[in-house]
DNA sequence: CAGAAGATCCCCT
DNA sequence: GGGGATCTTCTGC
């Protein structure tokens, strides 16, 4: 298993939003282990794109992580309850990310039940358990994932808090490319089609 | 199963 | 003061 690393994420958004498809997004503390594989990404391409945070080259104290370089996390809140996962892709000052929207749960699904139901995972319905990730809110409650967990650098271990993706060797997935979701502020760009899902996985979040 | 509506809060104007 | 890269609950078929 090789952890993605800088030059992964130092590249065109597009393509590491595809080709995070089928990778497994870790979250590691101390006290626990939870991981998912990604099944679902949409590209933000800022400062052109209008449906990204950075549109029109904005700087605020919660976009400034997207002019990092690539590999670092930005986790935002939405809707005063809960919280969406991106990565930071491309070179310092292009300020681009991909949002996270749905994992297929790999390890500590005990951990996920606990924490989105509250239940132990022998006691979810089918329809719990394709809910425990499909949604980019969803997901971040199941891998203990809040604003605590903003701009961590995915390249480098700090042994307290940390996220990262690997590639376990699995591939061969087929790709489907679609519009995103609840963008319908940004005019021509809300057709543009950089939603990446794979095909027929029972944790995209929506058709 | 689909659609509507409410929850709830931080960031930005 | 407004609204959002969402989710859950409730309604009605």
């Amino acid at each position: 298993m090789k952890i993605l690393n800088r030059d992964f994420f130092v590249r065109d958004t597009l393509t590491v939003s595809k080709e995070l498809l089928g990778k497994v997004l870790v979250h590691q503390t101390p006290e626990y282990a939870v991981a998912g594989r990604i099944v679902e990404t949409e590209a933000y391409l800022g400062p052109e794109d209008k449906a990204a945070h950075s549109y029109g080259g904005k700087i605020t104290p919660r976009t400034e992580i997207m002019y990092n370089q690539g590999g670092y996390s930005y986790i935002f809140a939405i809707y005063g309850m809960y919280h969406c996962f991106n990565i930071v892709t491309e070179k310092q000052g292009t300020p681009q990310a991909t949002l996270i929207r749905a994992l297929e749960p790999v390890t500590n699904m005990e951990f996920m039940s606990e924490m989105r139901f509250n239940k132990a995972y022998t006691n979810l319905s089918s329809k719990q358990i394709r809910g425990l990730t499909n949604g980019p809110g969803k997901l971040c409650i199941a891998m203990g994932i809040g604003k605590e967990q903003n701009k961590i650098d995915m390249c480098e271990r700090n042994g307290k808090d940390d996220i990262y993706v690997y590639d376990d060797g699995c591939k061969g997935y087929e790709i489907i490319a679609s519009p995103r979701i609840n963008i319908d502020y940004a005019e021509e760009y809300v057709q543009m089609p950089w939603r990446f899902t794979i095909k027929q996985n029972m944790y995209v979040s929506r058709k």
